[in-house]
Order: structure tokens, then sequence, then C-alpha cells
DNA sequence: GTCTATACGGCGATAGAC
DNA sequence: GTCTATCGCCGTATAGAC
């Protein structure tokens, strides 16, 4: 049932927007716009501006676990982490200007917003497991530590990155992560 | 001619709050109650809301400042990181909760308010390069890149905490980072 | 310098015609 | 299902008495 068109075009354009200016910057008017659809519209398809949110993350969720499932079947360990590694690195630009989408969202729902923290932090939870499965299999001594480590080097970049303006910044520790862990 | 009784309060009360709830969720109504200074009052002191903004970062900026300024007393390198990360060690469940004050501004800044990302963003410039000053009397190949990887770190496993819930990953986050420097 | 009252605009949300 | 008009609230900022 979430399959129409008009949802999918309000998801789309939250998520790019929130992404750039943020949930609280973003307004209904300004989703409701972008995706061509008029503001009163938008009330039939989500109760409430969270709602939507919810949804974006849920669009962002699925995503990643459909990356994750992806890079599973690569046969060794270092090449999901490098295939890892290729997703900021594709985005750089956008990473590097306005930040990690999920990174970001949970930065502004930690403020607040508990139910949606948790359900944007469950994405950067999955994404630790991830990489501590890959550890795990690289032998690691203490593989949830080293994703943790590993996941906050990224995310932290991500951040220097965008404050200072400096997208060679991101470009750098991604080079470092991968010769780090494939070294 | 800043040192006035009613202004101090109110910039207190404004890094607070918005350490706490953010920059757009704060409301000057907030500021001005914590304060207990009268709503119109505020505007004697401040033009605008953002202007109690570059006040508070201001105040933080130079609460930096003298805290590295200090920690240069210190006769080894490796003293003074260990004094740096005792930073966030005090205020381990603050940090947790709320966020780095620095990062979580710049996170917030850096979507729209490009001023005030610069001024926020200076503040963590600061830290990269002082960081880097450490590691070059310490030997290392690439300081800056180290220092940036250093901070990266810090404000990465901050967001971790603070998303997951668990101020545990935190205080190992610093743990590692100082055994990381000082082995 | 201090404080009350209020203007003004914008945003989330609703009503209700079609 | 779709869309226009609008309500009600809240937040920044101002006017102006004291």
């Amino acid at each position: 049932m979430p399959a129409s068109a008009k949802r999918s075009r309000l998801v789309a354009a939250a998520k790019a927007l929130i992404h750039r200016h943020g949930y609280y910057a973003t307004t209904l008017a300004d989703i409701a716009h972008a995706a061509k659809v008029p503001l009163g519209n938008v009330y039939y398809y989500f109760k409430t501006k969270a709602d939507i949110a919810e949804a974006a993350i849920g669009d962002y969720r699925r995503w990643f676990t459909d990356m994750l499932t992806q890079l599973d079947e690569l046969p060794h360990p270092e090449q999901r982490i490098a295939g890892f590694l290729d997703i900021p690195l594709v985005h750089l630009t956008q990473y590097a200007s306005n930040g990690c989408p999920i990174g970001s969202l949970c930065q502004e729902f930690g403020k607040s917003e508990g139910a949606l923290l948790r359900r944007i932090a469950a994405i950067l939870s999955d994404q630790v497991m991830w990489i501590a499965e890959q550890f795990r299999l690289l032998n690691h001594a203490d593989p949830q530590a080293d994703a943790l480590d590993f996941i906050a080097r990224l995310q932290g970049s991500i951040l220097l990155a965008q404050s200072l303006g400096k997208k060679n910044i991101l470009a750098a520790a991604i080079q470092r992560l991968r010769r780090d862990v494939l070294k």
C-alpha cells in the first residue's frame, strides 16, 4: 500500500531536503513543493511531520540493509570492508558538504526526539555489528571495540570535513581506514 | 563593557540550553527564563538570537584556548594529550547524553548558518592544530593527519555514545585513544 | 537600563468543497 | 483521493511606558 507515486516523491524530497538543511529547518511546505504535491495533500499520506521522518528513516535503513547484504556476497572480509568504504567515497562531495545523512540525523534527534533517535541510531548499530562481524572473521582480538572505533573515525571525519569545509579530509580519512584495515 | 551580571547569566543559560536541546529548539523565552531576565530585556544585550549564539561560541573558544594554554605548561607532550583527554572524561555523562557542545553545534550550523559555522569550527581547528603540535614533538611522520584522525575518533565516539545511549562507548574510546598515543 | 504588551511572520495541522 | 483556504500556536523581534 505504500507504493503510491506521490508518497514516494514526498519521501524522496524529504530525504534530500532533510539531508541538506536538517529536520527542523525543513518545512512541510518545502517538502510538498519539491515533491510537486499541494501542501494540504501531504496529510493524506502522513499524519504528522514526524511520520515523514520515520518513512525517510525506513528508506535509509532498507537501503543500508540491502547494501550490506550485497556486500556479504563478496568472498573476503577485506573486500567487504573496502566495499563499505566505497559508500562515503561515492558520495564524497555530498557528505563533505551536508554530512552523513544518518550521523547528522542522530545529532539532531539526539537532542530531543527520543523515538526517532532510536530508529535512526539502529542504522548506525547495524553498521557497527556488520563491521564487527568482518573483524571477527579477520581474527581481531576485540572485534566490537574495533568496529566502534572504525565507525567513529568515519563519522568524525565526515564532521571535520564538513565543519572545516575540506572534503580532502574525508577522502584522506577513508584512505587511511582502508590502509589500516587492509594492511 | 561585556561584564554585566545579566549578560553573563544570559550567555551561561544559552550555553547550557543549547547544549541540551540544540540551537533551533532553544527559544529566547527559554534562555530568558533560565537566566531570570524578562524576555524583552534580552534585546538590550543582544540584537538577535544569532548574537547570543556568537557570544556563547566566544565563551567556548576562550575556555578551550585557556585550557590548551594551561596544558602547554606540562613538560611532556604525552602528559599534555592525556590532559586534553581528561576534558571529555570529566564531562563523560554530559557528553554522552548531549553530545560535544562544539561538535553538535558544528552539525547544526553546518546545515545552514554559514557565519556561525566558521566561528564554532575554528575551535575544532584549534584543537587539531594543538594536537598536531604535540604529535610533531613526538616525531610522528604525519602529525597533521594523525591529529585529524585523533579528533575525528573523539568526535565520532561521542556521537556513537550519545546515539546508542551507552556512555561506556565514550569511556572506552578515550581509554583507547590514550593507549594508542601514549604507548 | 528595565520590563510589559504586542506586532508580525511562519509553521504544523485541519476543514471542508470537489 | 485531491486541493484551497485557513486556523491556532509559537517564536523572534519591537514599541514604548517607566
